[in-house]
DNA sequence: GAGTGGTCTAGACCACGCG
DNA sequence: GCGTGGTCTAGACCACTCA
């Protein structure tokens, strides 16, 4: 590994069109990364510093520090200086409801406490067509399948329906669903060892049809935010697929352009 | 500047709770960033070299460089290997239309090509209570407002409002709002030099009043996309005032979370 | 005081763009 | 071939945390 220069990525690619030359801090991205993947690291643990790694790798410390400035951009790690570096997790107080961008129109998600979670279904069936795809699953393949409510307060705001991949998420109850303190992505870790590490979301305005509306006790054909999610881990795979409904009318979508 | 160390950024602040120590690069970043503002580089301009500015500030290039970056990664600057460093602009192929999330379901925003804009109001009046308040302004000050719609192919997909301070966008006219080739952004960076940096975007679902559905096309009550944005330029100021209305039967908005 | 991440430097060499 | 940004190193020192 040490004084290659402008080594390649793989081996036995001669002919391909670009030489694809690859810095040695993205080699030694790509090798934590790896261990990540393999969970030699938990969530919420401490992997080693900077010295150990560059020991291990042969290279100097600010090579392996700027391999892990990127992972650390990419919310993978959280850097505490006099600490460490730890494997990021969707438990800290800072990030929590990272992904969640619904925001009171008044007040802020601080003043307003945690969602109440009411879990209407929790079952394994197998994939519809359309999801098989979105999960990369072939159709009939095992998911398991989620419908719940959130509330702020007493009001119903959230109508959600998670598609799971059941060969990742077995024996996933209600119980776990309703009763786990915090996100649910942060209970996907500790029971399941599945981080969600970016999604993609595609957002509609649609009409409330009857079941919808008695759901977030709205009338019939009110306006409400769709929200379609595919979360992935490591890896850019996918592992959960989830069409949310919204009431916008003491919420709001908050985004942030850059 | 040069080996000052951990100097402290302001004068005259001693009994500040924190010592706000700050490091050189954010030093040299700051004075970058009033450069910008001040307009000694115009957009689409290189800015000195990294040597340069190096000598210039006394700095090792090094340090230099970690201010770049982040200017870079937060889209303020442009760095090209081999060319320069550059002033980030909005007519920039690859990040054109970055600000409009709004993708067509089928296809991708290339294939679809510019849109069509229908300018159908442009005018200046004096700032409502509200405005002024989102853009910093006193209430009754002039404001620039235009109306238009976005059309994809023959369909009418956007109807957006925009305020922008009378101060900064004198002699605006709907030609010009009609006319550019490109993002709107750009047209304002060329004709006004306001560059936007970033913006806030709060997204409810609505539905279409009488004269929405007319200007859209749609049937009256559609669930429609509302999409408020203010706009900042450098300093965080605020500088636009957008209320967009969006189609979502052939389009989504598009967010990515990390 | 030892260990961690954070800053800063100086210098070497590499990849890229362009004349 | 030169100038640009990009990578890599080695070493010094600083700020923070915790025992």
């Amino acid at each position: 590994m040490a004084h290659l220069p402008s080594s390649s990525a793989g081996p036995g690619l001669a002919d391909a069109a670009t030489p694809a030359f690859s810095p040695l801090y993205q080699q030694i991205k790509a090798l934590i990364l790896e261990s990540l993947q393999a969970g030699e690291w938990k969530p919420g643990e401490a992997i080693p510093s900077e010295m150990d790694l560059a020991g291990r790798f042969r290279v100097s410390q600010g090579t392996v520090r700027k391999a892990i400035d990127e992972l650390a951009a990419e919310n993978l790690l959280l850097r505490r200086q006099g600490k460490g570096t730890f494997v990021a997790t969707h438990s800290e107080q800072q990030v929590r409801y990272r992904f969640l961008k619904l925001m009171p129109d008044a007040g802020d998600l601080a003043s307003e406490g945690q969602p109440q979670r009411e879990v209407l279904e929790c079952r394994r069936v197998r994939a519809p067509a359309e999801v098989a795809r979105m999960l990369a699953l072939r159709a009939g393949d095992a998911v398991v399948q989620v419908r719940r409510v959130l509330s702020f307060g007493t009001v119903p705001t959230i109508l959600e329906d998670l598609w799971l991949p059941g060969a990742f998420f077995k024996g996933l109850t209600a119980q776990q669903m309703a009763g786990y303190h915090g996100p649910t992505y942060a209970m996907f870790e500790v029971e399941f060892g599945v981080r969600m590490v970016r999604a993609e979301e595609k957002i509609r305005a649609v009409a409330a049809d009857a079941v919808q509306a008695e759901l977030l006790q709205v009338p019939h054909h009110t306006p409400l935010l769709s929200v379609e999610r595919v979360a992935y881990t490591y890896n850019d795979a996918p592992m959960e697929l989830r069409r949310g409904l919204y009431r916008t009318d003491t919420h709001h979508y908050r985004n942030e352009l850059n």
